[in-house]
RNA sequence: GGCCCCAUCGUCUAGCCCGGUCAGGACACAGGAUUUUCAUUCCUGCAACAGGGGUUCGAAUCCCCUUGGGGUCACCA
């Protein structure tokens, strides 16, 4: 019989949501939904010291944002004592466990460890054998009286009838301990698949010197989570075809465990930063919009008096020009900023330049004169005012692109200055002219 | 160090299980085209089977060894 699939994510509450565990959720969430199974989310907060209500809420939050939805819990082992001691109960009493006096600790129940070979099954590494005489008996009752964590995994992997544990190979030295506790249980054991870590670009295991791992630190920096979610998906993955845009759906229907690699892979920015880019550029506009939106109120950009319709024109204005939506906060920080700063290189550049205060001024009466500020208005009128005097576009759009927006790159000059309306495109440019001529006078 | 895992371009990977295509794609990088700037887009290029033994007519693919990398050795999970 076909039992129906049940996969869990058990994360413990000592810190955010680590992009390498991002995965193991992904994985897990997706090897359920791929089979029509349930997702679990379990909670190992049997740690007192470093557990926090605030990394629980942390990690469900930046689970919610990835869209990784579970179907039951999160089940808390700390609500769940009672449980762990009645089976550690049924340990002491066939002999398979005993209590261990630490003149310091107190009094702890461990487990004693066969002296035998043990064949760990695994979906992504086949077979692997320990001795596990080599191992030492294990604590799996601390004296603070809650589980250790070989045990409550078990315990509750077996309660929550779990079929499929699929977690980092950082775990499978675990795999001796878990299995004897399973036997002497009397406990059905799941399948396992132990994935390959992620490792920093440098190859070493990824850490906080390799700047950000946690999901919530590349939510901030303005990464997508549909991006984060299929680039983490494509580390130790892959449909086998060339396919690598996939929406959390498609992988739902892709997923296949029988697809994971064995080897670790590096965490390559880069990629990332690409796979946002594609992702910013294909959001649906008014999404993009929000997005944008809710990044630049999070950065305290005061947006009084831009309404959807205008906010949706940035980002269409924007979003082939960013990789991030933090790029587009430092790229478009000039439409909202008084006083804008002038880059002295593009200062130079354009418009400390012969002849330019001439056509920046002809421009700004152009500008002056008129009343429809749409952007192909704009472009009509000076698409006409090149022809008249013989100028290539270019050679009108710099100055003007320099002077409103204080360098040289921007979108389209025209929808530049409609985004930016009339009364700051015109102040901008008259203060720039007032300060030209000194700037370029002839020596 | 003991035990365990792993090994294709700089990176993510396809191909491997069921040996036989110029070892394919993507990121990055380098050229070029388009373009009012930036960017996008489109071409082109660069670049890998860790090494050594086997098995075989034939090995990236199967086996062994070496080397290299990683993980783990807690009353942390």
């Amino acid at each position: 019989m076909t039992e129906k699939v049940r996969t869990r994510f058990a994360p413990s509450p000592t810190g955010y949501l680590h992009v390498g565990g991002a995965r193991t959720a992904l994985y897990n969430f997706l090897y359920a939904r791929r089979h029509g199974g349930t997702f679990i989310l379990r909670i190992e907060d049997t740690d007192r010291e470093r557990s926090e209500d605030r990394f629980t809420q942390a990690i469900l939050d930046s689970l919610s944002w990835l869209g990784i939805n579970w179907d039951e819990g999160p089940v808390f082992q700390s609500q769940r004592l009672d449980r762990y001691r009645e089976a550690a109960e049924k340990l002491l009493a066939s002999g398979e466990a005993y209590c261990d006096e630490d003149p310091e600790k107190g009094r702890a129940v461990k487990m004693r460890m066969p002296r035998r070979i043990i064949k760990v099954p695994d979906l992504v590494h086949d077979e692997i054998e320990f001795d596990a005489s080599l191992n030492d008996d294990f604590v799996i009752i601390k004296s603070d009286g809650f589980p250790a964590y070989n045990f409550a995994c078990v315990v509750d992997d077996a309660d929550l009838a779990i079929t499929h544990v699929i977690r980092g190979d950082e775990h499978l030295s675990n795999m001796p301990r878990q299995l004897v506790l399973y036997e002497a249980l009397g406990l059905p054991a799941p399948q396992f698949a132990h994935i390959p870590m992620i490792l920093g670009p440098d190859g070493a295991k990824l850490s906080k010197r390799h700047g950000a791992t946690s999901v919530t630190e590349y939510h901030d920096k303005g990464f997508l989570p549909e991006a984060l979610a299929n680039f983490v998906a494509l580390l130790g993955w892959s449909p086998g075809n060339d396919l690598e845009i996939m929406s959390i759906e498609d992988m739902c229907g892709l997923f296949d465990l029988s697809r994971a690699r064995k080897n670790a892979s590096r965490f390559d920015n880069e990629k990332l930063m690409w796979m946002n880019g594609q992702y910013l550029m294909n959001l649906p506009a008014e999404r993009l919009a929000a997005d944008i939106r809710e990044y630049l109120v999070r950065k305290n950009v005061d947006l009084a008096g831009y309404d959807d319709v205008w906010m949706t024109r940035l980002a269409e204005a924007y979003r082939i020009r960013i990789k991030t939506l933090d790029d587009l906060y430092v790229a478009a920080a000039y439409v909202f900023a008084d006083e804008i700063e002038y880059d002295p290189a593009s200062m130079k550049k354009v418009l400390e330049k012969e002849g330019v205060l001439d056509v920046l001024s002809a421009s700004r009466d152009i500008l002056a004169a008129q009343d429809d500020w749409a952007s192909d208005r704009l472009e009509e009128r000076f698409r006409v005012f090149c022809e008249e005097t013989g100028r290539a576009l270019g050679k009108v759009a710099q100055p003007i692109r320099v002077a409103v927006t204080g360098s040289t790159a921007s979108p389209p000059i025209f929808e530049t200055l409609a985004l930016l309306g009339r009364d700051k495109s015109l102040s901008r440019i008259d203060s720039v002219l007032k300060r030209l001529p000194t700037a370029s006078s002839p020596e």
